[in-house]
DNA sequence: GACTTTAATCGTAATATTGCGATGAATTAA
DNA sequence: TTAATTCATCGCAATATTACGATTAAAGTC
């Protein structure tokens, strides 16, 4: 069947799944990580940073986009991307308090 | 092509897409935050939790287990599964510096 | 030994993802 | 106006993912 059953999980989960998604491919991290970097840049950037084509980076701008992980704003002839930095602070809070539930002291049965 | 090009990142930049990936679903999601709660588990305890078939299950438990974030031992004719601690601190280190790359300080020049 | 429980694996169908060449639309430069 | 720059989108091929019924294998129960 192919298709997600996102009526079985809650909002948070199917929200942190989403952006967890969008992180898992290496080109995305890449680009996430050129933007921290350099805070903010252009298609043709990342065309020259990672050795994709650009319509490949142009796929991978519009995820994360989409994810509300990036944002954009047209200049000239140029797109200029960058953190949306209420997204990547959401995120930050998503995935801080999963990984914090695990509790060492409690993991003691652990198999 | 549909196949990743590995080669074009660096091994950590592959290593923390790879679990965002595998992160990248509200099941998988769903079954380590059971596993956070509860310690550890069997395949039929979460199918009862999710709703989903067994079949279903035991494919997201092997992929979780490929990446190492869950770990399992037999016991009998049931399989428990439970978080790997040594994965789970590495991931969580992945992500903590992967967000905290972000400076609102100097982000102010952005789009 | 026959039966139950448990879960991995196989096979299959539907759908999604990855990557890129080609095309098109928009702005800037000459 | 012509040409160059920039990037989104289309269309396609290769591959991966999601979901599940059916089957199989292993361990425990009667």
């Amino acid at each position: 069947m192919g298709i997600t059953k996102a009526n079985l999980f809650t909002e948070e989960q199917n929200h942190i799944s989403s952006i967890a998604k969008v992180l898992g491919h290496p080109a995305r991290i890449a680009i996430v990580e050129h933007l921290l970097s350099v805070n903010q840049c252009i298609n043709s950037d990342l065309v020259n940073e990672l050795g994709l084509a650009q319509a490949t980076i142009s796929q991978h701008l519009k995820e994360l986009k989409s994810a509300n992980i990036i944002q954009g704003t047209i200049e000239g002839t140029s797109m200029y991307y960058c953190i949306n930095p209420k997204e990547w602070g959401l995120s930050h809070g998503l995935f801080n308090n999963l990984f914090n539930q695990y509790q060492h002291t409690t993991a003691g049965d652990c198999c």
